[in-house]
DNA sequence: TGTACATCAGTGAACGCGCGTTCACTGATGTAC
DNA sequence: TGTACATCAGTGAACGCGCGTTCACTGATGTAC
């Protein structure tokens, strides 16, 4: 290693660290993150972080990015362990790494699912992080769709139907745009469970979080028509 | 009217005027409201609105208060309208009136279904008005539930049954619990479709969001076995 | 009805904080010959 | 290998703001006798 690559490396760190800290911080100054009160944690001087993100909104975008991977990362592996055969537990998998990973970190994922911040609007490079969670579900979408009648659905109206298309050849080509369409009505019942839980809209109602989660994730693969096929024997447990 | 509610009045319209201001102010500066800005909008010096409210959190409280009742009233009013026999129309009608109001109102919707605001409590009194939506949807399943078998769900756990139970007690009592998952599956997917929309997170993917919507939530109907009944003639259209 | 007193709304100054960002600078680390 | 020069990280002061809340006060409005 030269001294050069040392140089950088001690700035990578610093760079992480850096965001370790702000990443904290979110958790009492929510997305008005106080770069001053980074710069004290660290001992140093605020003016000094303008060498590592020449402002506060990218630092922000750093820390969004982050999230976004972080939470595909962790749906990647949580389905990955499972049979690839085994569809619904594939999809529960996901779903509760999803929530798993929220729980764990949820000024984070308020970051990226929540309002959006005043003030802020996020760049493109978020894209790519943002959609390793859809990619998955797509996955399975695809595989459940093989060899399937098209689903029985409410109507999709053409214009509609078009852009549910659109985003099907993206995340899951050749399925049914009736599949899709419902594959896309589960995603987002994932995110509505999960916020609605992470943001406390079920204190004092329900404190079996984890099994009311787990039924509407069954009740949405049912919809979906995703089930353990039986060809596949000794299926490994998602949940 | 005698000179002291003339005084009572003036007061009255000068809390309504804060709240209105502050309001307003919620789509610039989110929840980290300014008392300053409001009071200077007011053309008012910052310390006399402690004359109105006791603190800045008891201004969020009751914006947030005002938010569930606007919120409340509109589904209430939406809903009215159809005719009672009606069970899809009166579904539909409420979750579009809460798509409405939420697009209407995006800032005062992130308020009270956003991310939390950090540093902030809801106290107890914000229940009432919070109620509301979740009542009307209540009394739709109820009706729904007369001479209707038992739906087949996915599995509810024995201490879950209980908790959807008591929720249940609350607010569509005598319908089955099998029933009244669903149908809070449901409530919890109509604030996950309007939160998806309204936080952004359909930017670049679809545009059609009535539409989107729309068949999103008749998806949902089905799933709780809500149909027009053949019995009503003349059914008032809900959408 | 008139007057003395109490209530209340709004003022203006102050306390004690906070913030993001810029800029000229020092001194250490790295590079090229 | 040694030296001259360039790059870079971090400093500290400053700019120009912002904020919530308290407090003693003035003057108008309302109440009781």
């Amino acid at each position: 290693m030269t001294a050069a690559s040392l140089r950088a490396r001690v700035r990578a760190e610093l760079t992480e660290e850096i965001k370790t800290v702000a990443r904290r911080h979110l958790a009492t100054d929510g997305a008005n993150l106080s770069l001053r009160a980074v710069a004290r944690e660290m001992g140093m001087v605020s003016s000094a972080l303008y060498r590592y993100f020449p402002n506060r909104d990218q630092l922000l975008t750093a820390l969004i990015i982050d999230a976004y991977d972080a939470l595909g990362s962790a749906a990647e592996a949580g389905e990955a362990v499972v049979l690839r055969t085994d569809l619904l537990g594939r999809w529960l998998a996901t779903c509760h790494a999803v929530r798993d990973w929220a729980l764990a970190s949820p000024h984070e994922y308020a970051l990226i699912y929540g309002s959006p911040v005043p003030g802020y609007r996020a760049p493109q490079d978020t894209v790519p992080a943002a959609t390793r969670v859809p990619l998955i579900m797509g996955a399975i979408l695809r595989d459940a769709a093989v060899g399937k009648p098209v689903p029985a659905t409410a109507s999709l109206p053409e214009p509609l139907r078009r852009e549910v298309a659109a985003v099907r050849d993206l995340a899951a080509p050749g399925t049914p745009e009736e599949a899709f369409a419902l594959g896309m009505t589960a995603w987002i019942h994932l995110f509505g469970a999960v916020s609605f839980e992470v943001f406390g809209q079920l204190n004092n109602t329900i404190d079996e979080r984890r099994a009311f989660f787990d039924y509407q994730m069954r009740t949405m693969a049912a919809l979906i028509g995703l089930d353990r096929t039986p060809t596949a024997s000794g299926v490994a447990s998602a949940v």
